[in-house]
Order: structure tokens, then C-alpha cells, then sequence
RNA sequence: GCGCUUGUAGCUCAACUGGAUAGAGCGCAGCCCUGCGGAGGCUGAGGUCGUGGGUUCAAAUCCCACCAAGCGCGCCA
């Protein structure tokens, strides 16, 4: 357990064992406690921590609440920790932490080194994200790089609060825009080499399908034109999917998104899964025959509407595949969470999904659907809806290529997923202050520098004294540190890792700051290293969130 | 029409999930280099938290109504 969450656990039951005491001792109406929380205050001069217990038990003890603090605070264990126990208007409990304690951590960071801000919480529970999966009929745009980064950043952080994590990609290769696809390929693989054919009506037109049949043709020739038409399709468009699907990991790999498992649609067909699972839905009533199809009775479940699940040509709907495939994350492969994250053009899905999920007699609860908003591009405050070179909607893969990495993560990320956003690549490739991106960065670049010096000075801070460390920009430095377990926490429960960018900007300016006030390498030895540590700690920290968010740390600039 | 999401400073967004005087960045007005990287630091101005009710000791946060925007409401995915 982190330290700084042990502290925090030892305020809450410190507070819950002073009101029993004071209770016992007739100080206090023995009213029941409720669940007892601290927070963070906003502001610096009312401590690290507060806790509104005596503001909570005002009404139930009819009592002035700042009385009801004072009698809690005069139970109040000391510990070596809490430096100071105060009272405030209208009835807060204020906790500062001791500067001895504070300093030590210095030490302990430097101890833990990567581990740093890595928590129990997840006690090893298996959680499997599944993010992006877009269909393997195209390449993939802008929309899909935000969830891309939503997962990825995520699955880190659950895997630094202590869950088993698995990142997957749902790959839909059946079905019918995959029949399109495949027609659409076959399509212009015959106009590519001189036949006049037309396009199905519901076809793909990106200009993509056009290169990826000039590149089918320089590798295997025309021999597909020889073959019978269905056959044709059928053997050329798996090859062009595998292509297309090679295509897509490029860009995520581009994006620094990798994956454990590729889960394919098709294998719930192939191990009969899909058919058990409908058996299942069947036998316990939640399937209706009507109109000549095969119906999910949602409103069973008091849902709106009921829903398809095999059409009357007999062919299962997209919706009935996910029901399986869902099946699979919690039953067969026993998942103890499932987090799937959308576009918000599925929203519709979701809450049928819950339904489903509960009807095969799963917690719904243990699913949990990100929905990430509509993300719009821009160029300098104008929309950009087509790429100049192909005229198709711009991918993912030149956004990246433009923009850099590091700055697409940030940008992604930066905003919650609920809330719509603007991507503009000018502000994003801006290499000036006006760009967080290179704020953050360039505290670490400046951290590394002074090691530069420091090792070119031959310094040696081992042996550093931490308890020298007592300016205020240097304690305020040590107390952000000390919040990244804390931040690791609350986006394990909430599941909103923009938090983290918000953090790190933060970070590095308390860091900049410090810089400002207090020189680091002086002809003063024992300030010296006792500030090369804290600065060593520091780029820990820096270092840790940036890779949370899964961007670079860059020594120089 | 129904459902989901959003509405906070001139702009783009936060607000630890009900707490203290609502905070950042950009922009704006100023100030700071005989020192480790100025891609920096420090001040300041700027708010009826969409509107109106309600719950609560306490509401940007919860409930209701209304207004506005996005998405969805297919035997598409």
C-alpha cells in the first residue's frame, strides 16, 4: 500500500476512533457516525486534509457543529505523521502533514523508483478493456485515435492500481459490411484491370479500396478474375482484410497502442458459442418468434423496445454476436470486470447490453460502457473533414503523422470523454508555451540538465540529507508528488484518466516554480544533494505520469 | 416525440463525485535574466456555474420543469 494512502486511512479511523471516544465520554450525542472521508482542500492554509464529519452530524446531535469539531479534535490521537489538528468555520476538521514526514518521502520515492504511485486496489482482479475495434473495412479516423488513447491510458493505470489487465480488440469479420467490403474490393480489382463493372449501392467508395486493389494486383496478378465470381470475393477480400487489419495495428502502433488479444467474431461462430448462448437466452424466455424473425424481449426487462437478434433471412445481427461475445468476457474467460469503450454513435447499444448481460445472469454491474464523445478536427479554427491526398475522410495514421505522438496522446486525452471536442492540429503542433505538451516535457528536459551538471561536477547524493529540504516551494513540490497515488486511485474508480493531464501540467508547475526560487547545485555540498534528491524524485514522478499517459520523457529537447 | 451526453471567465476546459472565497491554460494589462535550459517565473483584470423551481447545515454537483447543442431511436455496426 502506498504510503500516502495508509496516512490517509490512519486520519479516517484516527477521526472515527476520537468521535466513538468522545461519544463514550459524554461529549457527544451517541448518534450513529456515518461513513466517515477526508478531502483534499482547495486551498493550502486549511492543510492537506479536511474531513466535514462535524458538519454531518450537526442535525442528528442538534449541536453547533464547530463545537462538535472541538470535541472530536480533543480525542484526536497524535501520531508522527500530523503535524498539526485544527478547527475551522463552519465546522471542518483540518489535518496538516509534519514536514518530517513530508521530506521522508523524498527518500521512499527514490526507494520505489518505477513503482512509485502504484497501489493495491485491484488485489490482482481481472479487467479486461476492449477499445477501438472498428471494423476492419477501412482505415481508421480521428474519432477512433481518442478512444484508442482513452484505453490505453486507462488500462495503465489500472494496471498501476494492482488489476490483472487484458487490452483487446474485437475484431468484426462477419456479417454484412463485410460481404460489402468484399464486393467492393472484388469491384475494383476487376475495373483496376480494364473491366467495366459497377460498384454495389451500399458499397465503400474511400478511395482506399482502390489502392488496396492495385496492391492485391501487384502481389497476386489477376488470377481472381478466372475464378467464379462468389469464390472470388470471397478469397480476394480476405486478403484485403488481412491487409486492412494490418493497416490498422500500424496506426495504433503508431499511436503507442498495442494489445494482448485480437478477438475475432467469427470464432463465436466457428466454437459454438453463439448458438449455446442463444439456447440459453431461449430457454429462459428471453427470445420471441414474431414478424419472421428471432426477437431479444428487452422490454421484459424494462426496456424500450425489444431487439433483433436473427433476421427473417435467418443471418444473426450484430447485436446477437455481442451477446456471445460478451458471454465469453464474463463466463467463459471469466473476466471479473469488462469495460468496453464506445463512440457515441453506439450509445443506443448500451443499455440493451446491460439488459442482455443481466439476463444471462451476470451483474450488470461488472460491465461498465465508456462512451467517448464526437471529436472534430480542425486547422487553425476552420473544419477539416477530408484528407487534400485522397479525398476520403482524413485517418488517424496523417493526424499522427502530423501532430507527433506525444502531442495527439496529450490532446486525446485531455478532455473528458463525455464532453465533445475539438482537435485542432495548429494548436496541437504549436511548439510554443501556448502547448502543455512541451510545458511538461520540458520539466523533465530541465531535470535531466541538472543531473548533466551535477555529473559533470562529480556530485555523488546518496548520502543526501532530505530533513534540510524546508523552503515552501520545495515542500509544495514534495506534497504534488505525493498526490500521484491518490490521482491512480480515483481514476481506478472512475474510470476518467484525463484527470492524469491535468495532473502532470500541474506537476511541472509546481516543478518550474521550485526551479525558479531555489538554485539546486550550489557551492553549499549538503543543500546540494539533499535538492538533487528531491529533483531525482521529482523526475520519477514526472517520468511515471508522462508513461501513464503514455508519452515520451525527453532528457533533452 | 422518446433516450443518452453536454451547457462554468473573451476562447478551450477542470472542479477530488454534496463542502470552505468556483480553478487552470490560451488571450488581455504589467513586472522579472551578472546563476542549474526564458519552451521559464511573478502580479493583475475577467464569473447571475444555460433559465426557473425544489431537496440539504451546505448544490456547478442531487431531483423536477424549461431552453440550447451533439449523438442515437434500422431485420446497419
Amino acid at each position: 500500500m502506498s504510503e500516502i494512502l495508509a496516512v490517509k486511512q490512519g486520519i479516517i479511523e484516527s477521526i472515527k476512533k476520537a468521535a466513538t471516544e468522545a461519544q463514550q465520554a459524554g461529549k457527544l450525542p451517541s448518534v450513529p457516525l456515518p461513513d466517515i472521508s477526508i478531502e483534499r482542500p482547495q486551498k493550502a492554509e486549511h492543510g492537506d486534509y479536511a474531513s466535514s464529519l462535524p458538519l454531518k452530524l450537526a442535525r442528528a446531535t442538534s449541536l453547533n457543529p464547530l463545537n462538535i469539531a472541538k470535541s472530536i479534535v480533543s480525542f484526536m490521537p497524535k501520531s508522527e505523521e500530523i503535524a498539526e489538528v485544527s478547527v475551522a468555520p463552519p465546522g471542518f476538521i483540518n489535518f496538516r502533514l509534519s514536514t518530517g514526514w513530508l521530506t521522508k518521502q523524498v527518500d521512499n520515492i527514490l526507494e520505489q523508483q518505477k513503482s512509485y504511485g502504484n497501489i493495491t486496489k485491484g488485489n490482482g482482479k481481472q479487467i479486461q478493456i476492449e477499445f477501438v475495434s472498428a471494423n476492419p473495412t477501412g482505415p481508421l479516423h480521428i474519432g477512433h485515435g481518442r478512444g484508442a488513447v482513452l484505453g490505453s491510458t486507462l488500462a495503465n493505470v489500472l494496471d498501476a492500481a494492482g488489476f490483472k489487465v487484458q487490452k483487446e480488440y474485437y475484431i468484426n469479420d462477419s456479417g454484412n459490411q463485410i460481404v460489402s467490403f468484399y464486393r467492393s474490393l472484388y469491384s475494383r480489382y476487376q475495373q483496376c484491370l480494364g473491366i467495366d463493372t459497377e460498384m454495389p449501392a451500399e458499397g465503400y467508395f474511400g478511395s482506399y479500396v482502390t489502392d488496396l486493389a492495385r496492391e492485391l494486383i501487384d502481389e497476386h496478378g489477376d488470377q481472381f478474375l478466372k475464378m467464379p465470381r462468389e469464390e472470388a470475393e470471397s478469397k480476394l477480400g480476405k486478403l484485403g482484410l488481412e491487409k486492412m487489419l494490418l493497416k490498422i495495428k500500424e496506426s495504433l502502433e503508431a499511436l503507442r497502442v498495442n494489445y494482448d488479444c485480437w478477438f475475432s467474431e467469427s470464432s463465436l461462430y466457428e466454437n459454438g458459442q453463439y448458438d449455446k448462448v442463444m439456447a440459453m437466452l431461449k430457454q429462459s424466455g428471453y427470445i420471441a418468434e414474431k414478424e419472421s424473425a428471432t426477437w431479444f424481449v428487452s422490454t421484459a426487462l424494462g426496456e424500450h423496445k425489444d431487439n433483433v437478434v436473427v433476421r427473417s433471412d435467418g443471418t444473426p445481427t450484430y447485436f446477437a454476436t455481442d451477446i456471445a461475445y460478451h458471454y465469453n468476457k464474463f463466463i467463459t474467460r471469466g473476466f471479473d470486470t469488462v469495460i468496453d469503450i464506445w463512440g457515441a454513435d453506439h450509445q443506443g447499444h448500451v443499455s440493451r447490453m446491460e439488459a442482455v448481460v443481466g439476463a444471462l445472469g451476470i451483474d450488470p454491474k461488472r460491465l461498465k460502457v465508456i462512451i467517448s464523445q464526437m471529436i472534430t478536427l480542425k486547422r487553425g479554427g476552420e473544419l477539416v473533414k477530408l484528407s487534400k491526398r485522397s479525398g476520403d475522410m482524413i485517418s488517424l495514421a496523417e493526424v499522427i503523422e502530423e501532430v507527433g505522438v506525444d502531442a495527439c496522446r496529450f490532446f486525446f486525452l485531455c478532455r473528458s470523454a463525455d464532453s465533445q471536442m475539438d482537435f485542432d492540429m495548429e494548436l496541437a503542433k504549436k511548439e510554443s508555451q501556448d502547448n502543455p505538451v512541451y510545458y511538461i516535457q520540458y520539466a523533465y528536459a530541465r531535470i535531466a540538465s541538472i543531473f548533466r551538471l551535477a555529473e559533470e561536477k562529480g556530485i555523488k547524493y546518496d548520502d543526501g540529507d532530505v530533513s534540510l529540504l524546508k523552503e515552501e516551494s520545495e515542500l509544495t513540490l514534495i506534497r504534488s508528488m505525493l498526490q500521484l497515488p491518490e490521482i491512480i486511485e480515483m481514476i481506478a474508480n472512475t474510470l476518467e484518466p484525463h484527470h492524469l493531464t491535468y495532473y502532470a501540467q500541474e506537476l511541472a508547475t509546481i516543478f518550474h516554480s521550485f526551479y525558479k526560487q531555489c538554485r539546486v547545485v550550489t557551492d553549499d555540498v549538503d543543500m546540494t544533494k539533499a535538492r538533487l534528491k528531491l529533483v531525482a524524485s521529482a523526475g520519477i514522478v514526472l517520468d511515471k505520469t508522462l508513461g501513464l499517459m503514455g508519452m515520451s520523457a525527453p532528457e533533452k529537447m
